[in-house]
DNA sequence: CCTGCGCCTTGATGCGGATCAAGGCCCTCC
DNA sequence: GGAGGGCCTTGATCCGCATCAAGGCGCAGG
């Protein structure tokens, strides 16, 4: 499979160091790259060459079944590192959910790195892994209505805001993250809103009205 | 909470290094346990502050939602590696599947080691990643005959022998590994027999018959 | 060998979410 | 501002799996 880019002529930019950013260290040396919304970053079976790290947008990782069905792996936001899953070769395709920037760093730099910064590579991979495992929580256990709330709890805790939390993603990316269909996320966010647990300003901006509620019916257990 | 087990009385076993097994190496200064059947090997929310490797027996990894649902996150056989899942606690609990023998060593001594037991940790990781991930498209988009299907041809691939395969845990596990409930997994079981793809020699062993139809079935996507 | 219990299978029925269908709304482009 | 199209919502119906229910079977212990 060909690789979805061509990073021969990319420059190298400096990144200004942040205080207080654990990762930023290891992503000095990256290459900076733009996609546009629904752009394929990497393909599945890809090798697995490089690691990304989320500037500014938001990033899905997806695979898809030989008839079309769609699974969503998850979503990365600004700050999020990702290209990780697993061994050789990407086992999920990932795609810029909208405009995106994307720092970009040879996987060969981090793996071979010893001390602090192979360290982050193993934190990243286990943040990886426990999120990977709560979804298998959601998908395996929980109701539609429990899905729906746990999606929007999970997006307003990453979010610092704790007014307003905007949806980068559509209906049907949210459908095809928690395995239900878009009529049924539709129709969850509808309900959520009648029962005054949250309130949509836009189709994809929403308030918490009552976090006391949406906590309860998230039935996260940790 | 309590530890499950009080490990102070324990005498370090020598155990003989084979060839050709990468992580007899991390485990020589291990010590060896005994669980019976259904007994905890560890809490969930407990430190995670030792990692395991099963010798002989079949562990699985539960987590339990406040009104009794259940989701087994996975099942770990003679040689595999588990207790690596997540952060400082440990978000599953870890129980016999039946009489088992685990080999334990502390995490700190993985987590400290640079080099190959250093790198050692972050495979056995990975691997973990990759499992969840296909965990979470089992879960999210495939359907029940095609969930019990995945699981018999996952279970064929890792056990050596190729004629007939073991099942060391009940109906239920299985349901609550695949996010079924016990009679739709006897029931596909009836399906898969009836269909001439599998053939039960006893409730918890069986032969492939038609392995093409049996992948066919469980529409791996890689 | 018999007995009893736990595990498993099979059948009948119900329900949550999928599917099918029909607009409505927002956003972009003209 | 008007037109068009993509995304979203809502309603009706269907279906796969859950739930409820009733034995059957195999294994352990007497």
């Amino acid at each position: 499979m060909a690789l979805a880019h061509d990073y021969t002529d990319l420059q190298y930019l400096p990144v200004p160091p942040k205080a207080a950013d654990p990762a930023a260290g290891l992503f000095r040396l990256s290459v900076s790259m733009s996609f546009a919304k629904d752009e394929e970053i990497y393909g599945q079976d890809e090798d697995a060459a490089l690691i990304y790290r989320v500037l500014d947008g938001a990033v899905r990782t997806t695979r898809v079944m030989a008839d079309g069905r769609r699974q969503i792996g998850d979503f990365y936001l600004a700050g999020d590192i990702f290209g990780l899953e697993a061994g050789p070769t990407h086992r999920f395709a990932a795609e810029a959910v909208r405009d995106s920037v994307i720092l970009v760093i040879k996987a060969s730099t981090l793996r071979s790195s010893g001390g602090d910064v192979g360290q982050m590579g193993w934190e990243a991979t286990r943040r990886e892994l426990e999120r990977a495992q709560e979804h298998v929580i959601m998908l395996g256990r929980k109701t539609a209505c429990e899905r729906v709330a746990s999606f929007l709890k999970d997006l307003s805790d990453k979010s610092g805001d704790l007014r307003v939390v905007d949806l980068p993603m559509g209906r049907q990316d949210i459908a095809d993250y928690l395995g239900l269909t878009i009529e049924t996320v539709s129709r969850m966010l509808s309900q959520l809103q009648a029962s005054r647990i949250v309130s949509f300003c836009a189709t994809r901006q929403f308030r918490i009205v009552n976090p006391g509620g949406l906590a309860r019916l998230a039935n996260q257990t940790l």
